[in-house]
DNA sequence: CTAGATTTATTGAAGGTTCAATGAAGCAGG
DNA sequence: CCTGCTTCATTGAACCTTCAATAAATCTAG
């Protein structure tokens, strides 16, 4: 932990500002279509698109709230959930009798094609057609080491 | 809305995931600090610190609203809570009938006392400690172009 | 001037997330 | 083995946000 100047400089505050903006704005938006669409919230889509590509589209509870960034707590929550309308299905976990394995069913499976091709429109316009494609990259570069610390 | 290419190819997948992760953990990551050293919650603080910086430490509800990234339900819900503790106050505009004025209070600036030294410290270290000065700039002009997007 | 539209803010209900507690299953050392 | 520690997952309660409804003040078109 850096623990010197106290505060932001004008460049860096410019640039927390507008992380910060997008960081609290861009769930907003993305839900906005998700919820016409499909009615999903963005993290109920987030697990679904993660089964999806996995084997089998099967992924033990805990590794799919990893990779959809969120608790295994809301994981477990939105699970039911998802459940409940069919879209997912939950069994044990024959390797390790403490897991517990989530799968897309077809009705998921047709739910998430109603999402995403609206989805990926959104993120184009919100996000990729903005950049070029060095910019992009280097996006993508930059985010993904601050993601590193974050996790860490 | 572009309305081209149905999925993203493997880089610009690669930038969504590193972005979509800093979206979705950021907030918590900040919020653990801020619940600790002062009972906050991200909002809460951004907040506060948007008086803070406010003439007479003063602000519209609906300018507070959009500085702040929610919408103005959430800020009215959130006011009434810091206004139950003090933290900060309401008064009706004098100009505008409609409007209702927050303004910081001396329990609120020892409240963003508490919280503002460790949330520096914690936003060099996830972000600013990671990035030279021309990637920091770079950081925010993407994110300042993709939020005016958004905002839209 | 005034009727309707717009802007501003608040509220309650519904729904989602977090937090702490619980418990089952596996692991590791004696 | 069997005891304690760790991992995995679920649950209920508390809390927070969203959404739709409401209402007051202001603006605008005729």
């Amino acid at each position: 932990m850096s623990d010197e100047a106290p505060w932001l400089d004008e460049a860096e505050m410019a640039t927390w500002l507008a992380l910060i903006g997008v960081v609290m704005r861009l769930p907003g938006a993305l839900e906005v279509q998700l919820r016409r669409d499909a009615d999903l919230n963005h993290f109920e889509y987030c697990v679904l698109v993660g089964l999806e590509h996995a084997e089998d589209d099967t992924m033990r509870m805990s590794d799919l709230a990893f990779l959809c960034n969120g608790s295994l707590s809301r994981l477990s929550h939105v699970a039911r959930r998802l459940e409940s309308e069919g879209l997912i299905e939950r069994f044990a976990c024959p390797d390790d009798g403490r897991s517990t394995l989530a799968r897309l069913t077809a009705a998921g499976r047709e739910r998430l094609a109603k999402a995403a091709p609206g989805h990926v429109k959104l993120v184009r316009n919100l996000v990729f057609d903005e950049l070029d494609d060095d910019e992009m990259r280097q996006m993508g570069e930059l985010a993904k080491r601050v993601l590193a610390r974050i996790q860490a």
